[in-house]
DNA sequence: TGCATGTATCCTGTATACAATATCCAAAAT
DNA sequence: ATTTTGGATATTGTATACAGGATACATGCA
């Protein structure tokens, strides 16, 4: 069998698998435990066991699937547990990348500014797809800023997971928007304006908050610790 | 050709492999950017390369190669940037580690202790090997009483590549040694008698502090930036 | 009815074969 | 002499074949 994907696998196909099945694992269409069987995966997408191997290799480096030895890779399950681990490390991290892009001289930033217009529509509209893609790519200028490859792929090896929550607790509590929307323009500014403390500052206080709002509609759903 | 590797392959043949490869990057026995051909490896150990491209792909995913898509994978270079991006991370979340790990009430806190005099004899002996070791063994133990499997997850995969520093700049400056021993055995000291804030203060104090003395041996060797 | 055991099946892990691209070197042209 | 171009070679990427462990179900026994 020759590949014939639904689609363009134009890149290298473990990647472009990856991709397809982290979007489907984020948004929920392939539910927590849900089993992977590399036979059905390669079946579906029209390759063979080998990029698919790869590809959920990948998918485990971002913890989105976890792999038991000769038994099988599984949806990694959500949990009020996992969703605190997650977000008590990207609090010092993405402060980390804030404070570094502020402290970039270079011209991009001002990048950022014209990312602005976009996200304030966004709100607006109360639009939560049109500002998630938004703050998704404001976050992505942010992190190639602060010029740190280590810092950028320890953050993205994250922020794939807890996209998974993110995703969810928007659906379920819209308000959670008007409270990332106003902080988010405000530290976006203080690092085009070259504030490092500030940055840093307010960036780690605006998780933090929306850690402690997230959390109840998590909690709700997948228990108590 | 079955596998009869030189010595005993009882786990998991890729993590196996990728552990091997990882002591040869760490203690220099393969030298920064250093091809690594899958048949070469497959050969060298007596296995095929299915299992080596996993192996390659664990180690990538540490940071300790690099890959270009169809050109191959070299050991990855080491450079006083990507010296500082490590560090500049390892703070904050060694810092997170050692703060979780005080707030953890269990009674397995314990078993620092019991390792602090095996630290202070390597120390008083200035056995370099020896206090490499037992800080390993702590700072896993640190990161079990952590509790915190994300965190333990983003400390490894910055942890190998930090080791082949910590391993040079060991070798030509032993002075790191004493400032290194008296300050992890008072941090170990606070997180076993629970004190959350200093613990967490004083290792991000102490690896900042590593930092610094470890970069103008770095600096010498691997350029300015 | 409940539990243990054996067997059939499924699936992962490994090996090998094939395809396709990148690299290298030699020969020719400017 | 330097550059360019062609083909040979080496190496990665993908497909397929095979081996062995894990799971599930059925059968037998208490």
């Amino acid at each position: 069998m020759q590949y014939e994907g639904t689609g363009d696998l134009t890149q290298a196909i473990p990647e472009a698998l990856a991709s397809r099945l982290e979007d489907d694992i984020i948004f929920g269409r392939l539910e927590p435990r849900a089993r992977l069987t590399e036979e059905e995966v390669a079946a579906h997408y029209g390759v063979s066991r080998s990029p698919v191997r790869e590809a959920l290799r990948l998918l485990e480096r971002d913890g989105l699937v976890n792999r038991a030895a000769r038994r099988g890779i599984w949806v990694a399950p959500l949990s009020l547990k996992d969703f605190d681990e997650i977000y008590s490390c990207r609090i010092p991290l993405e402060g980390l990348a804030a404070g570094a892009a502020a402290g970039n001289d270079g011209p991009e930033k001002a990048q950022l500014l014209s990312l602005l217009p976009e996200l304030e529509r966004a709100f607006n509209d109360n639009d939560a797809q049109a500002f998630f893609q938004g703050d998704v790519k404001g976050s992505r200028l942010i992190y190639s800023l602060a010029a740190n490859q280590t810092l950028t792929r320890l953050i993205n090896s994250l922020g794939k997971q807890a996209l998974r929550y993110r995703y969810f607790a928007y659906v379920r509590e819209p308000r959670i928007l008007a409270i990332t929307a106003p902080g988010t323009q405000v530290i976006w500014r203080h690092i085009v304006q070259g504030d490092v403390a500030r940055s840093k500052a307010l960036t780690e206080e605006l998780i933090h908050h929306i850690w402690q709002i997230m959390r109840d509609v998590i909690a709700e759903r997948y228990g108590e610790a």
